[in-house]
DNA sequence: TCTAATATTTAGGTGACCGAATAGTTGAGC
DNA sequence: GCTCAACTATTCGGTCACCTAAATATTAGA
């Protein structure tokens, strides 16, 4: 079964290329790529408890709670209580949060756009239908257990 | 340009499906990823001084001598003073590290395998293709500056 | 021979995680 | 209405994987 062998050296260099060609769209944030994610994350849900967070970013509470502290310390969103249950909590994205979402999207689609740029026209299609592929194939070995 | 859209959509999804997936074919192994992938780097090497592995693993030397100190304490590798340089330091995976590479290696591969099961022959076909592509073509947008 | 370059390690710091312990809050059943 | 179990969040102590800057050797070259 050498399909096997292939995929097995392919993958992780798949992973090691796509890793560091994203640190490549990032870099020169104000935020680290993880901080980033939360944020969309946040502005995504608009009522949003921590709960929710964890469980959509795959982390423990505690890391969630942790990494909303610095958000929080950064300006870029508000904690608060929540009017219905007071043990539960709310974070959304301040203003500043979302001017800051809105420019660093802005960035990052330019750095596709410059990626994209190096690529002919079959290249790109290519490309586009490889992530799709995988997107739809990936996502069929993944078990959804509980 | 609406292509930049759907590839900055993708684009993360791709690499948040490949990052679980990869967690849970490594999972239970007593070494972390990185320990893992640097214990391969070392023994893909044969000789290998610090700054080839640093440079090899695109991490800083201080890491990488950090992470050697590790694989030593957990036996895999040997760490000697370059008979050539005394400045330099050579690397090596003792016995026990090679065994222990072949025994994950095995059951890397027996998770692939498992993976795979979980699709049909068209899909695996189609996965096997759209690694490739990736790989082939995320290559070229790589800026191989220095 | 002395200095500059090279190779590594140590020290101190950060981000991103984890599990366990702690502390309120709420709801369900008596 | 009260109590206790379940829930929500935070804090604490720990680990891993990084980093930069400073310290320590060693070697090569002028």
């Amino acid at each position: 079964m050498e399909r096997i062998e292939r995929i097995a050296e392919m993958y992780p260099q798949v992973m090691k290329v796509m890793g560091r060609i994203r640190s490549t769209l990032h870099e020169g944030m104000d935020l680290t790529y993880n901080q980033f994610k939360m944020l969309l994350a946040i502005n995504d849900k608009d009522i949003c408890p921590l709960t929710a967070l964890a469980e959509e970013l795959s982390i423990a509470m505690s890391s969630a709670s942790e990494m909303v502290d610095k958000l929080v310390n950064l300006g870029l969103v508000c904690r608060s209580v929540d009017v219905n249950s007071r043990r539960r909590v709310t974070i959304r994205v301040s203003a500043q949060g979302k001017n800051l979402i809105s420019e660093l999207q802005k960035g990052i689609i330019d750095n596709y756009r410059s990626l994209l740029e190096r690529l002919n026209e079959d290249e790109q299609e290519r490309l586009v239908g490889a992530l799709e592929s995988l997107v739809e194939i990936l996502a069929k070995t993944e078990i959804t257990e509980r």
